[in-house]
This record gives C-alpha cells, structure tokens and sequence, in this order.
DNA sequence: CCGCGGTGGTAATTCGTATAACTCTGCTCC
DNA sequence: GGAGCAGAGTTATACGAATTACCACCGCGG
C-alpha cells in the first residue's frame, strides 16, 4: 500500500510478465548468470521492471532449490545478556556479514529445553553453521545435534573434543599481567582469583597457574596468604582486598582475576584511604569497557579478544571441512592504564 | 556420519517410502492434520520411520508453500554492543520464542548501508515483522522499506510518525527520582542531566521535565545554578559533581539523569570526603546491572524497564493490524538502595 | 445386482527460483 | 542452396511440504 509497486508478493513471474519475457530470462538476467547471452534490449526491460514492481527474492525459494542457506546459528547461554560479552556477537556478525550471512540468534539463559528446539528450529532453516558460544570460559558438554552442521565453541572447550574450539589464552594472560608487575619493581604480590581452581573453570585454573610461573621464573616463592579466592564479583574483590591489607605483611601488588573484583578492590583499598598505585598496584582482567577505564585511576588490564574471536569463529565455519576439535587459543593483550607504579618501598628478597 | 539415520538431506519421501505410504499421509499424520483418519498402524509407521531416519522439516519449503516465516528482525544501531540494553533483546527473544517465532539479529553500528542491507535481506526472507531498535532514546528516522511489513520501533520514536513506538517514560521518571529526594527531606537538589536538552534527546528533555515538575509542585523555585549539563559519561558526573559541591551553597543532594554519570558524582564525592547518603544523596537513573547495586553505597535509581519493553515490541508486532503511529510508554520504577537519606541540616525555606 | 456411505488412503498441484536442455530465426559459407 | 552455427530466448523440471480433490474397497440395504 504504500509504494505502488512494492507489494510484498512480487515475483519473478510478475517481472517477466511485466517485462513481456519468461520467467527464466528475469532469473537468468537478474543474476547475471555466466555464459547466457541477451540483447541489451532485454536486460534493461528485465531490470526496468524488477525495479518498477519492487521485485525482491525470496530468499526460501531459493534455498529449497540450492540447498543451503545465508543464515548461520549463533546459540549462547547469555548472548545478549552478559554486559561485555556483546563484542563476540558483535564481530560474528561483522564476519557473517562480510561473507554474506545473516545472523540467527538465541540465547537460551541456561534452559536446555529451549536450546534444544532453537537449535531444532535453525537446523531446519538449514543453517550454514552453528557457533555455540558460552559467556564465560569453560568446559561444556555440546548437543550432539551439533554434529550434524558445521559447528564451533566459542569462548569455552568442549569436553568431547568433537569440535573446533576458540578460547583465551588463560595462563599467558595470567603470566603477563604477573610480569607486568614484577617488572614495576613488586615482590609481594597477590592474587585475588575468581571461584575455585576445580578445573572446570580454565579461566581461574589458567590465570592463577601463570601467575605461579611469573613468580618462579623471577625466583620468587609463592606465598600462599597472598592468593585468595573470591567468586568473581565485587564483594569478593573488596573482602579479600581488605583482608590482604590487613594481614600481617600486606602486598604491594594486587592481581585481581576480572576487572569487577578488582573495581571491589578500589573500593576496599579506597576505604582504608590507600591509593592506587602509590600505595598498592593493581592489574584486572577482561578489560570491561563500562569499568576499567572508568575507575579513578584507569585500570590496568588485561583484553579479552572477544571481537577477533567472534569473528574467527565465523571464519572456521565458513572455512568447515576439516573439523578437528582442536582448541585455538587467543592471546589477550595487556592494556595499561594507570593502576600500576613501582612499590613504595622495596621488601628485599635477600 | 553421526548415527546412521541422521543424514542433513531426509524428507517426507523418504520418510514415506521408508514406512510404505504416500508422502501426503506422512504430511498429514505427522501434522496431526484435523479432519483426517488414518490406522492407528498407518500413524505408528509414519512416526517410527520418521524417528528412524531423524526426518526434520524443511522450514523454507514449508514458508515458500505457507507464505509466512516463522522469524523477526531485530535490526539495531547496536544490538549487542550496549552494555545495559542487552535485556531489550533478551525480552524481544523471549517473548518471539513463545509464539514459536525465531529472531534474526543485525547491529549496524550505525552504517546506514549495512542497514538497508540487512533490510532487504530480512525482507527476502519474509520475516513476520521487524523491531527497529536503538541504543538511547531519540527521535529517528525510519527506513522507508520497513512500512513493507509490521514494524515497531523500541526504545526511541519515529519521527514520522508512521510506526508505532515503544520508549520510557522519561518525565515521569524525572519527576520521581525528584519526589523522592524531596520526600526524604531534601529542598537544595542538583539536576546533572545527559548532554544538552535540544529536543532530539528525549532521556535529557523528560527527566529534566519531570525534575522542574517535582520542584514546582513543592513549591520550589530551581536554582539554575543547581542544574548542569554532563555528557551522560562518569567523567561529566565527576567534574561537575565537583563543581556543585565546591559552588557557594552545595546542594544536599544530586539527581543523576543517569548511573555512569552517577558513578562519576561518587568518585568526586569520594575525593571530596564526603560520605553517601550521610552528606550528599544520590539518585540515578538506567539501573545499569553492572553498576547501581555494587557501588558502595548501593544506588538508589529508576530501572529502565527494558526487558519488558522488549517483549511489549514483540507483542505489538504480533498483533500487528491497527499499526498507527502512537507511542507506547513505559514507567520506570524506582529501585532503593541506600545512597539516600534525610539532609544533614534542613536548610529551611522561610 | 446396483447404489450408497464410510473408511483409509493417494495423486496432483502449489509456492518461487535456478538451470539444463531445447527451439527458433537468421545468416554465412562452401 | 542447404549445412552449420551463433544469437536470443523459452520450456520443463526439481527442490520439500501442504492440501484439495479424488479413488478404491468393503459391507449392506433394497
């Protein structure tokens, strides 16, 4: 109704109709199909009337007939909830589009049951693919459904090893942000993990484990007062912050595994009026947009790729085929702010 | 490969030959098609076959014979990428996967050309509908090619007044946050509003509206000194919650037209000395999960009722028809926390 | 012995597109 | 002057599911 010509249900017929050809000259020209030869005469008829009428392709009729679609499956337990996450859909999409691709997305909050008939509903739009994303690092079980497209784990490993995964790299991110402040001139150096190192969390297990071999390679003896475990949020930052501080020999330095415990951590060190860095350095991990920059003093922390792993995750799609269930691990590259200083006084080793 | 019944490719004819009858009865039993009559015998071969051999529908063949898909477009200028405004699409999943209906997601991040784009794409794919959704409220203008189908825009109004809109109810909002303060017996209140109120910013207009109602209705004068324009980010908070407290007669209690702004009036309250609520109140506004409830103290703020917004959209989509123009608008409720309570000292108006 | 109604199912068509195979008209060339 | 061929299109079919119209069979009454 509005447009003329623009009615919804224009088809090829109603070009050709239009253009007083048959329909397979309108489908041969319109896609500009190799090898077909037509008069100038008659491409421009055919394109007159596509464009008069508002003919749009019907992207259904064309998959029945090809076979596979221009939508790729993008199943998570969150998707759009998790607040930082977003940057991974955010580069899937970028990617999918580049090649082309429309994005159908679910996030199933955890419901089994709804990821169960969402990934039954994108199979049977013949999706291209499934990237079935997890918002936090971990080791997870796939619907074997999955098996029967081309599919992979986006930020987590799947138990099984069927398919290709795509993870940061944990204990490098662990070792960097350690080393970083080691090289600042700290000794004592303490690290506030988030959950228990029960190894189905490889974000805890690997950033403490390269915090361990950061220590050693400098020689150094873990203490281990100084490694607490808080549940990733900012209570557990402030709480052992504060017993940190207290203790008997507090650190200079404090790792803390995400930028939320190390926000809990400002506020603890804040309400012992200790400031950052001059009196204790500080290192997240995440690099929360809507956080680290944002703290007074910017937050030293460490990236985590989301956007590039987003993207790679559509591109081992695209790319299929082999289909091992290896692991690609992403570096995460530390971005410094102003949370890190030498320590005030050195407590000498020897 | 997986299990030898599941190849991607079985359909209802090899279902059929499967369990020895015509594709058009394996069609009708297994859509338990009203009006029909079949051996219970015919019915239980139909299903084991189906069973057997992993038969999935084909959804494009079944539009392309319907004329309707089973999907909804959710184009955004950010979709993913906002932090907080993920719960609008969490809403608009929600309540699309109880009518069995699947959303396809684009953020354009603003490129007006993938936009039209993805447009077309999703209109080639017949979807049932499209939200139009945009990170902050504001007046937009709609594509053209949207009125070729229901749509609805979220979070914002169209400008022309030919879709129906979803989008909070700001005044009210301001209005609120303001009472509020008045009640717990505050007369000196700031206003740090969201960048400049040049009508195309509904969020800054409304909620300063609502703060000048609530001050006149106590028979208040507004100080236009107590009135600042921020640029909705932690630093506008900071700097010009400094500027206020440091001004000739502070005031006893600042509205934040919103939480990261809020934020940034806490880290300039922190630096001053001043305690939350004992000197200064605080009321934000977003209820932004990753922020109000862990700054210490807890924020007192209006939630931006975004998850039901989402779904509303959905919902209106759904019901489709009437399709005028008018604004639906959403209350956002006043969430307590602790950064309010009474004024020190009333600084008494006669 | 024919017709009739009910039971249990099937054949054929439709949706919109892509494409392989085919037709028809001129023209050239020997 | 007919073979041959290039040029310009067309016809027909397949993709997978839903649906309408139809058919075959059986038992029974008249």
């Amino acid at each position: 109704m509005t447009r003329p010509g623009s009615r919804s249900g224009t088809t090829m017929n109603d070009v050709a109709a239009a253009a007083g050809v048959s329909q397979a000259t309108v489908s041969l020209v319109l896609n500009d199909a190799a090898g077909t030869r037509f008069s100038e005469e008659t491409r421009r008829r055919v394109h007159a009337a596509a464009h008069e009428l508002g003919y749009r392709t019907n992207a259904h009729a064309k998959v029945l007939r090809d076979g596979v679609a221009g939508m790729i499956g993008f199943v998570g337990d969150f998707v759009a909830t998790a607040p930082f996450a977003g940057k991974i859909i955010e580069g899937a999409q970028a990617r999918a589009w580049e090649a082309g691709l429309l994005l159908l997305t679910v996030n199933t909050g955890g419901d089994k049951d709804l990821e169960a008939a969402s990934l039954e509903a994108m199979l049977s739009y013949k999706v291209a693919g499934v990237v079935y994303a997890a918002m936090y690092h971990r080791v997870l079980d796939v619907p074997d459904v999955l098996a029967e497209v081309p599919s992979v784990v986006l930020n987590s490993r799947d138990r099984s090893g069927r398919f290709p995964s795509i993870a940061p790299q944990e204990e490098l991110g662990g070792y960097t942000a350690t080393k970083h402040l080691l090289d600042a001139g700290h000794r004592r150096i303490a690290m506030i993990n988030i959950g228990a190192e029960d190894g189905e969390l490889p974000a805890a297990v690997g950033r403490h484990a390269g915090y361990l071999r950061a220590l050693k390679e400098a020689g150094l003896n873990p203490d281990p007062g100084l490694h607490r475990i808080g549940e990733g949020h900012e209570s557990g930052g402030f709480d052992n912050a504060l017993a940190l501080m207290r203790g008997p020999q507090p650190p200079t330095a404090i790792f803390c595994a995400n930028d939320r415990t190390a926000w809990g951590a400002y506020q603890a060190l804040s309400q012992l009026g200790l400031s950052i860095p001059h009196d204790v350095s500080l290192v997240g991990f995440d690099n929360q947009e809507t956080l680290a920059p944002h703290l007074r003093p910017g937050l030293t922390t460490l990236e985590l790729p989301f956007l590039e792993m987003g993207r790679r995750a559509i591109e081992l799609l695209l790319a299929g085929a082999e289909r091992d269930g290896s692991t690609e691990y992403f570096e995460c590259p530390l971005v410094e702010r102003h949370s890190v200083a030498a320590p005030l006084k050195t407590t000498s080793s020897h």
